[in-house]
DNA sequence: AAGTCGGGGGA
DNA sequence: TCCCCAGACTT
């Protein structure tokens, strides 16, 4: 009688994640397409602890995907406000209008058809297809490649595409054997190849005497763990400075006082938010300042304009602020913000500034402090973190002057 | 294949 | 400080 094959990888990580795993957040315990998708979303690149605080509001703005699209890109923006990468809710947004617009409001399930779709890529779907319908694929994400690369010691470098591939491929090779039941079986390997990533296979620290598959580890039997996975780094990140000008009616610290914000591009940081007008130099904003003084006047800002020749009145000064630093992937941000006054308008409508106050005719809007701290807007996680600021430390008011 | 997108957490 | 992370998209 042949002895009685041992648990796979599969059998040993699925049995793990019941036990070991991580139960109860809030996409878990669903096979509502929906829900998956707008979490996977939401966790790339980003961690659980920061999603927890986004997730439950989104889902309850939006239910579902018909009120998703039904929704203002302008709101889905506000929603993913702090989240980063902005790229994902335009793509978000898009997508819901396309799966009202072609999948008749039915979220798809399979690999194929979820590719289709804007903002999903080859690892989401199978994620989305793994634990909506069991579909027998492998999700590869940071974690999993880690977790795989370690267990099959892989001597590639993940930072060429073509070793990634290859080590794709090699995962496949651990799913739960094609017989097994893959609807109940596929949700929770995929959980728990991510779980073991992220609580036990980790990148620094892990633990290998409660890994689940241990005794088949082959960069634990060389004790080579931190050796995998082979990545090269290239990360060289540029520096640049840059000027905001912030131009207010009012202290920075009264939630009464407007600033002007304009929407940035579709493309490019910040896309999509609201924010002060960035320059590249000191004399680039002071220009800027000109236009945008010169344009409040001719529009009749409340106690500043004052009829014909008032366009020609030169800008207010401005304090330059201490600048602080915001780190990208790729880019280095010195922030240095300016300040400039316009008369307090009370409670008098501002006036609207012709496009031509602004280089590339963005829109322009006056908001009030108090609603860019309360969400009104969506805004630069730098912007609000310096406003917030400004709060506790109010610059000193000085009156304006008028050179 | 390389570059572009944020932000937060942990060592 | 530096490194890492539930990647997709553009060029």
């Amino acid at each position: 009688m042949p002895p009685a094959p041992l648990p796979s990888f599969a059998t040993r990580l699925i049995d793990w994640q019941r036990a070991h795993g991580r139960h109860g957040l809030p996409w878990q315990g669903t096979r509502d397409p929906y829900r998956v998708w707008l979490s996977e979303i939401m966790l790339q690149q980003t961690q659980v602890q920061t999603v927890l605080a986004y997730f439950p509001r989104f889902i309850q703005r939006f239910a579902d995907v018909q009120a998703l699209a039904a929704a203002s890109a302008d709101e889905v923006m506000q929603l993913w406000s702090g989240l980063g990468y902005y790229s994902r809710a335009r793509n978000l947004h898009r997508a819901a209008g396309q799966v009202v617009a072609q999948f008749g409001g039915q979220f798809p399930t399979d690999t194929q058809a979820l590719q289709s779709l804007p903002g999903i890529g080859r690892s989401t779907a199978h994620a989305i297809a793994a634990f909506c319908a069991g579909e027998r694929v492998s999700i590869f994400d940071a974690n999993v490649q880690r977790v795989v690369a370690r267990y099959l010691a892989f001597e590639g470098d993940l930072a060429q595409a073509a070793h990634v591939r290859q080590l794709w491929a090699l995962a496949d090779g651990l799913l739960p054997a094609p017989d097994a039941d893959l609807r109940q079986a596929m949700p929770a390997y995929t959980q728990g190849l991510m779980d073991l990533g992220a609580t036990t296979c980790t990148p620094r620290r892990p633990q290998c005497p409660r890994c689940p598959v241990a005794q088949d580890c082959r960069a634990l039997r060389t004790e080579r763990v931190l050796s995998y996975p082979v990545k090269t780094r290239k990360l060289k990140r540029s520096s640049e400075t840059w000027y905001w000008l912030v131009l207010a009616d009012g202290p920075l610290h009264a939630p009464g006082t407007h600033m002007l914000l304009e929407k940035r591009p579709e493309r490019g940081i910040w896309a999509g938010l609201h924010c002060f007008a960035v320059l590249p130099s000191q004399e680039a904003l002071l220009a800027r300042l000109a236009h945008c003084t010169e344009a409040a006047a001719l529009a009749g800002w409340p106690g500043w304009a004052g009829g014909a020749g008032q366009a020609a009145r030169p800008a207010p000064a401005v304090q330059w602020q201490n600048g602080f630093r915001h780190v990208l992937t790729h880019k280095d941000l010195l922030l240095i913000p300016a300040l400039a006054r316009l008369p307090h308008a009370g409670a008098q409508p501002r006036p609207a500034l012709h496009a031509g106050a602004q280089a590339g005719g963005a829109p322009l809007r006056w908001v009030a402090v108090g609603d860019i701290l309360g969400g009104a807007v969506a805004t630069p996680a730098p912007l609000l973190a310096w406003l917030k600021a400004q709060q506790s430390a109010p610059a000193a008011q000085s009156p304006i002057k008028f050179e």
